[in-house]
DNA sequence: CACTCGAAAATTGTTAACAAATGACCGTGC
DNA sequence: GCACGGTCATTTGTTAACAATTTTCGAGTG
């Protein structure tokens, strides 16, 4: 029985339609991020339904919107939907964790060996501040673990995004179930508050290498940055959910690199 | 103004319900299915809209289940919907193209390493019947371009689902926009007959020897071996669209490896 | 002649009701 | 006691009508 979020009713008059007329948001993608924001904080346990109707009574709305809601949410892998059977929340066990992060090496290993190859200044330029960002982060006593994976997160999307042709990766890195990595970390019994410092401290020092090293055209040595930085990080988070998983053994020999 | 397929009207009585009962797809995927076939074959122009009033008119069914299918199509990347705007079939530049192999590289030498080192013999062998189609093809003296495609790609997916544990390179791979890339090489002006029979020759032996150094767990050696035949693929595919296009040099100019 | 503004038509977003299928519950039979 | 079959409630799939927005087209003006 999965308690519904902390969503405001809006059950008179659907105050959701007059923001619609400002924002070019539709109702479905604003329930998608309210009902994302839900599950990706654990209100709904691993595997349970995610029902039409429930979710349509709770926002007040019809199931039309929340049919969208839903399929958007699939593609965001917080839920899957198999046909007549409904949306059920992903379960993630280690082994998919690995395999997220092994999956955004791939990816951001091919977009730096790019940007190293094609390097455009004033795009480049648009990730300094996420890497200010991160270098105050770092800096930080104790930065809260979610807001200093979003820095970490926000350098690499910037990355991608001085990628200008390459809209492929781009939509490929998006569409990886970030989110639900993310709530499996939340759902951990004993979630570590904050990151490492001297793990924040290499973090954010081996992400100012791989600028230089891009800015300065050299392919491989960016890859092989973005690389150890992608493994680091897998093996931190690995850490951390393993302390309260028992098949960490087998998710550690499935590593690649 | 987008000429419908040959889809059947199926107006009367909605035949499709009673199909429907037998399979388990709903009718929105059938649907996905035949328009995602007619938008291949180019019966759409590129950047076209693609109206939920049209669509439902044409098979004889209310928008709902159209809905579904676009949002489906849009998920296999063959159209692109905004808010408000409606479906447009996408239009891929050489970029594009270019991405999406250099993406599938990424992926599937990341699959061949995690394979070379968990080496699961029995899901291995499922791989041998798709090679073994592939060394027929490659022998016969013209098949066609789309069958010899079909073929390798079998093989690929057919390595991809060998990773059992691996269900995210799975299903980013699965989501990349490959329907797309062929409707590029279809919609071509002079599209090619068939693969150079030198290419398919090469092709099918270096997949055999991707088999074999997957098998004797030689990592390297299969990640460089499927690199090579991605980017040799590219770059065929590439070699035959740019005969019909301008920006040629723009794209290759913009390889990564 | 080009440009802006405005109204009408076409299209998408949303709603509520209907139809079909799944899952669960209960009773029967072995 | 357990397995099997049927009925019923719940849930998803589908439909048609309504609402709101975008786009298009045309008149008017500089």
């Amino acid at each position: 029985m999965p308690r519904a979020a902390s969503a405001t009713p809006d059950r008179a008059a659907n105050p959701l339609r007059q923001r619609a007329k400002v924002s070019t948001a539709t109702t479905g993608e604003q329930i998608a991020k309210q009902l994302g924001q839900a599950i990706l904080q654990g209100r709904y346990a691993p595997g349970s339904r995610v029902g039409e109707q429930a979710v349509a009574e709770l926002f007040g709305l019809s199931r039309g919107p929340v049919r969208d809601a839903l399929r958007i949410l699939e593609r965001q892998g917080l839920v899957e939907i198999r046909p007549r059977r409904g949306a059920h929340v992903v379960e993630l066990a280690l082994n998919d964790v690995a395999d997220i992060f092994n999956v955004r090496c791939a990816l951001l290993s091919l977009a730096v060996r790019y940007l190293a190859r094609n390097p455009d200044q004033s795009a480049l330029a648009q990730v300094d501040p996420r890497l200010d960002q991160l270098r105050r982060l770092a800096a930080q006593p104790e930065p809260s673990l979610l807001d200093f994976a979003q820095a970490t997160g926000r350098v690499a999307i910037g990355l991608l995004q001085a990628c200008a042709s390459a809209k492929v990766i781009q939509t490929t890195y998006r569409d990886l179930p970030h989110d639900a990595l993310w709530r499996m970390l939340w759902v951990t019994p004993q979630p570590p508050d904050y990151v490492r410092p001297a793990r924040r401290a290499d973090t954010f020092h081996d992400y100012e290498l791989l600028l230089v090293a891009i800015r300065a055209g050299q392919a491989d040595a960016a890859e092989t940055l973005m690389r150890k930085i992608m493994t680091d990080t897998r093996d931190e988070v690995l850490h951390y959910m393993a302390r309260s998983h028992t098949d960490t053994v087998d998710a550690f020999r499935q590593q690649v690199y």
